[in-house]
DNA sequence: CTCCAGTGTTATATGTCGTAACGAAAGTTA
DNA sequence: TAACTTTCGTTACGACATATAACACTGGAG
């Protein structure tokens, strides 16, 4: 039982191979669509035989699990460089670039976006808690989270009556609060996931092309979300900077 | 050349071949998953062996998308009985109606609903404008759009004025009212359109779980949102009848 | 040098989609 | 009745997928 520990430098080799890998998967997925995304395209393009990538991957599930993670990663790392290119003092402008930038990131990326929400391997199940694809996305809604907390700890803004809530949302709200930690009284963070669920879901209808039938360009309708929210939260909306 | 015409009572057995295909391929998309609807399983299933299926259809995908047209319909027929099981002097409630009959199917028949927009399938092209599927989708946009047209031909509400929309959607529901003959004036449309988004859009994220992470229970957060549809549309908000 | 974990290979089992080639049944027509 | 055509089913097959098994090579650790 030797228990080898690897150098570093096998470890770093191995790491290579594995981004390797999904780098390629995620080109095989952007050229020929989801189902060109198999583990024998992926060793072919790589020009490995196909059982080597099991050497990295246990399964075609978990090779996809991996990409998109790497997706959530990239979107929130993209999305936290948009906020801090504004000035902190300007939580809201910091905000709206935020969520511009998740627009922008997922119209450049719709086959990896598709597959973040849409992928056929987490419908059911799936909530292992532990798994980084969780984590990753978790991450991601704390890029959010975190702006409206940061928004709330400045200047409290009106919101709903917490008594005022239909008591489920109550209950929902509270148990939340109490699992995240969150210093967000209930009736915040409620509203709070109003207005990214409106924006998200708007999201979501674009990418899937459920909205085809009506709008060919949704960036208006997305900036007049963005009015709402802005309405909604005691912030100032700025049309996008022309650049 | 015979071009024979085949009897009734033969296109009779098709069509029940034809019906009875694509209940297994349901069958098994409940029972399995996407993953489980193949052809062969659906052969096995029915006693038969995988290339009879290909008699009846051309291919896998052409199955698929059989079964996400009966989806639509049935979706559309559920939601067309919670219209009428209204009087028809109250076009508020039976709007209401419609719109919680569709997130009941919806819960009840998640892997029917989650096919519905993101089957592997139609992600690109797809526009073949003369698809069954297609059609059977815009027969669905159709419940809703109808019962706005009756809402606003009995008696028009406020909407915002034309002149205040960005131009782009100016020119967007400008296109969308031509093409689809609507009696709707754009801005109208607009303002339709926006609370189907809000509706349909956080429908779609409570099927595809995007919303587990803060919310258990989302029928209080969709009644919100009809609250706020109400308020929008000159309805008096009713709540569900506790039957 | 020896050992062995890590990485790659080929061969194989099983299952998929889809086509080809063939046979049986049933209706149509002479 | 006999011949023909259409429809529907079958088996056989090819290309490809996931995944495992068995084996060979390599290079760092001791």
């Amino acid at each position: 039982m030797g228990q080898q520990a690897s150098s570093p430098w096998v470890k770093r080799r191995r790491q290579a191979t594995l981004q390797e890998i999904r780098t390629t998967a995620r080109r095989l997925l952007r050229q020929h669509g989801p189902g060109g995304v198999t583990v024998n395209a992926v060793a072919r393009e790589m020009g490995m035989s196909g059982p080597a990538v099991y050497r990295y991957y246990a399964s075609h599930d978990a090779l996809v699990e991996a990409v998109i993670t790497d997706f959530y990663e990239e979107l929130t790392t993209t999305m936290l460089a948009a906020r801090d290119a504004g000035p902190p003092e300007h939580p809201g402008r910091r905000l709206l670039s935020t969520c511009r930038a998740m627009r922008t990131w997922a119209i450049d990326h719709p086959s990896e976006f598709g597959w973040m929400f849409a992928s056929p391997a987490l419908s059911a199940a799936k909530q292992d808690e532990e798994s980084p694809r969780l984590r990753a996305g978790q991450q991601f809604e704390k890029v959010f989270l975190d702006q409206f907390v940061d928004l709330w700890e400045r200047a409290p803004y009106p919101v709903p009556d917490f008594e005022d809530l239909p008591p489920s949302i109550q209950r929902q709200m509270t148990d939340y609060s109490a699992r995240t930690n969150s210093p967000l009284p209930p009736e915040a963070l409620h509203l709070f996931l109003s207005s990214w669920i409106k924006l998200y879901g708007l999201l979501c209808m674009e990418i899937l092309h459920q909205l085809d039938f009506a709008y060919s360009d949704l960036e208006p309708v997305f900036e007049e979300n963005l009015q709402e929210l802005c309405a909604m939260h005691d912030l100032t909306y700025e049309p996008p900077s022309a650049e």
